[in-house]
DNA sequence: GTAGAACCTCGAGTTAACTCGAGGTCAAGA
DNA sequence: TCTTGACCTCGAGTTAACTCGAGGTTCTAC
């Protein structure tokens, strides 16, 4: 038989209450239960996760990963969407690194401008 | 006499009603007043801002900007802690900027398979 | 066959960071 | 003087993403 919730849980880093969360809202139409209704999570639901760990941490709100997961499961239809969702999020995590980059310049200066400051202090206690 | 708080937002890119959020929340406490209680931004002031808005654009809460608007009042006595405060923030963003990288690598794989996709679906619609 | 752990649903509570609106003040121009 | 628009405070409302607990069921090990 497959994985339990719990088991899921550690192995994914997230709380029961988190994935349970997740399946509620949609996220998670792929795993299965057993016929008394307990989740039954498979090795391949791992790869689904981590690819919404993947879009929830890049920026994209539950609902959006939401609409995702729905074409994944209807098939060769939305290739198309999916592709273009890929796309626009890929240019997404590229804006992104390009201000973190601009970020980290301007806290670069400041830890000069600190490590000097902090010398000095340290040469001169007022 | 200075800038008012609606020419500060819309310099600032941001609202208002936000700008009076983060003085309550104690992130502003270099600006002036008027005599008659009005607002009263100055040139220097869009530089705290500034550092408010990288701060918070790379993942620190308004508490923890909070703590660290506090010290830069404070002066010298903690300009250690306030380096120290930029040393972390930048390993932040550097774990950050990696972290996004390999997300980058994961949806160009994506990208290569539905381009794949799309291309056989084109040439083969069932 | 029973105790205890792990599972279930459902609805309410939490937290951060805004966002809004009511009700009031103040200052500049017609 | 009077109107109008930008400003003020204060408290309540919103949204996203969890997080928790009550009350109940099921499975496993003795």
């Amino acid at each position: 038989m497959g994985i339990s919730i719990g088991k899921a849980a550690e192995r994914a880093g997230l709380s029961v209450h988190t994935l349970r969360y997740y399946e509620k809202e949609g996220l998670l139409p792929f795993v299965d239960r057993t016929p008394s209704g307990t989740r039954c999570f498979k090795e391949s639901d791992f790869e689904g996760l981590a690819m919404i760990h993947c879009l929830k941490n890049t920026g994209m709100t539950i609902r959006d990963i939401h609409e995702f997961v729905r074409w994944s499961m209807e098939g060769d239809a939305t290739l198309q969407k999916r592709l273009d969702m890929f796309l626009a999020q890929k240019k997404e995590i590229e804006a992104r690194i390009e201000e973190f980059q601009r970020y980290l310049d301007k806290i670069g200066y400041k830890i000069d401008y600190y490590e000097n400051a902090v010398r000095i202090a340290k040469q001169d206690p007022a």
